[in-house]
This record gives structure tokens, sequence and C-alpha cells, in this order.
DNA sequence: TCATATTCATTTCAAATGAAATGATTGTCA
DNA sequence: TGACAATCATTTCATTTGAAATGAATATGA
């Protein structure tokens, strides 16, 4: 720390050096390895449950008799990811995996009993994370965070819009 | 899609499904990972950069003569990763790598001449990129957007604060 | 001064990841 | 009808990841 920087840090300058700590997409890796960071801290080892896992049952919360394919589109996992999510899931019996009958490539996912139960005891905890954190903001604050992501997400990939 | 999926949805249901399209951790995740690939998708083939390493870089744009640990306390990146990283970039001539005569222990990185013509063009890459972004949204978003994400970053993790 | 603890960068190793291959099923179109 | 393409879930395999181990150097404190 007693060393004579100044010439190079002006020579690596030039007028170019981008402020990292302003720059959206850095920003928004750190805020989101943060908050999934500080949320699986909460149920990994209570509940013995990965984020992947977890993805998949709070989804299976909103919709039921499901494909895989409907998860890893909506969820932004890839497919494999999603498989091995929903093979532990039901391999410890929180998520039955039927045949779809009427298209028999499909899997028909499902939450068991013991499956909606912990889905019911994640989400409240999920919530209350949530809750705890957006306390230190001004209210509304998450909407207009989620009305600003949608808008930037639709300025990346235009043929992905909306929530459908 | 033909099945009588009424009774186990509403079975799943109960009043807790957590929103998972409004739930903040999931959000900033999705958009974090959408950015990241939008941008990385400029840079990799072309330059043959990894992110890891793009950060690394932009970082000594603004830091030269900084040590591993200097990088990934900043850069929310683990050690192995800087590590790795830094090795990539001094072996393509990019970084140079020098032991600190003051502290043996400690690495001494400096951007090189060519390092630097680097990190100049892929900051005003990112520089570009992030603009085209935020002409979606309205004036000053991304500096607001920024304002939250450190608010709730110091909710998160009250021990560190601001940026220093 | 010497023994012990701490800090640093790197390496090791097991687990996670994801692109591509696979096998099974359904759609298409001649 | 039948050949070929497309779609689905899963598996394979090479790479990436990060926690812990390692070895080198410095700090601490008796």
């Amino acid at each position: 720390m007693s060393e004579s920087n100044s010439m190079k840090a002006q020579q690596a300058g030039e007028g170019v050096a981008l402020a990292l700590d302003a720059f959206l997409p850095y920003r928004a890796a750190r805020l989101a390895t943060a908050l999934s960071r500080a949320l699986a801290a909460q149920y990994e080892q209570r509940y013995d449950i990965s984020v992947a896992e977890w993805r998949v049952l709070v989804h299976l919360t909103q919709q039921t008799e499901i494909s895989v394919r409907d998860i890893f589109t909506r969820v932004d996992m890839d497919r494999a990811r999603v498989t091995r999510a929903v093979q532990r899931l039901a391999a410890r019996g929180y998520v039955s995996k039927l045949v779809n009958q009427d298209d028999r490539r499909l899997v028909k996912l499902a939450l068991t009993t013991s499956g909606t139960a912990l889905a019911s005891e994640l989400s409240a905890l999920a919530a209350g994370f949530e809750a705890e954190i957006m306390a230190a903001l001004p209210d509304g604050s998450r909407d207009q965070l989620i009305a600003q992501f949608d808008l930037i997400e639709a300025a990346i990939d235009p043929s992905r819009p909306g929530s459908e």
C-alpha cells in the first residue's frame, strides 16, 4: 500500500473506466446472489431443499398437473435442472410424477399432501423474508421494482413480453 | 389439456400460493441471468472472455496494483473463481501478475497495454448495452434502481453498508 | 526470540451445471 | 399408410463451481 501507483492508475483510466458499482447487469447479479443466499440460508438446512427444488415446489403451488417443460420455460432453469429437482422431490414424496395419458411424452407433476404442506411453510417463510427486507424501503417499492424489471426484461428479449 | 384438474389446483391453493412472478428474490435472479446472458452474448465469442474474466478486467480498470483478495471482496466472486479468471487473463497477456514486495503473500495485479485496450473496448460495449436497455425506461431509472439495490443489500447484510 | 495463529493465493475434490446425445412418443405431409 | 421431422424427459459427459485443504508468508503474544 506504499507503492507509486498513481501513474499506472492514470494509464488505466483513459476516460473509459466503467463504474462497476453503478453498472446494472453487475448490480443485478450481486443483488440476486445476495437475496438468494440470504433466503436459502433460512430453508436449506432446516428443510434440506435446494434453490431449484424450492422453485419447482412454489411453481407447483400455482399450477399443478404440469409438465417439466411448463416449469423450465417459466422458471428460468434448463430442462436438466428441473428434471433433477423433480427427481429429488419425488424421491422424498413431495411431488407425484405420472405419465400424461393425452400425450405420453409429457410428465404430469403435482404436489402430494406432504408437498403441499411443505410448500405452504416455505411460502410463508419466503413471504416473511421478503416483507422484512422491503420494510427498509418506501411503501410500494416492491411493485415498482417488479414493474421496472418487467420493462427491462422486455427490452432485452422482446419475444418474451409480459407473463404470458 | 383436457383433464379434470380443477380439484387438485384448488387443493394446492389453500390461500398460500406465493406469486413467484412478483417475488423479488426470484425476479432479481431472473433479471440478473437475462442481463448477464444478453451482455455476454455480445463479447463471449467475439473476445473469448468469460463473465468472471470480464469482471476482473473492468475492476482493474478502476484500481490497479491490486490483490486477488481486493477483487473478490468487492466483486462478489469467491477466491478460486478470481484466481482462475486471473490465470486465464495472465496467460493471454492481458494482466500482469507480480509479487507484492511489501507483503509477499499478496499478488500485485495490473492491466498490460493490451489488457487496457481490451478493457476499454469491453467497457464501451457494456456502456452501450446498458444505455440501449435503459432507453426503454424513464430517465433516471437506472440511478433510482441502483439506489434501491443499495437499500436492499444493506437490509440483507447490515455489515456491508455502502461501497466502503 | 520462538511458537502459534492468521492471512493470502492456489489447488484439490466432490458436487452442480448445462449442452448435446438418447430413446420414446407424437405430429406432419406426401 | 408410412417415412421423416419435431417434441418431450432423461441421461451422458465435459466443464464449472465453490468449500475445504494446502503451502507460503506475516502477525501476534508469551
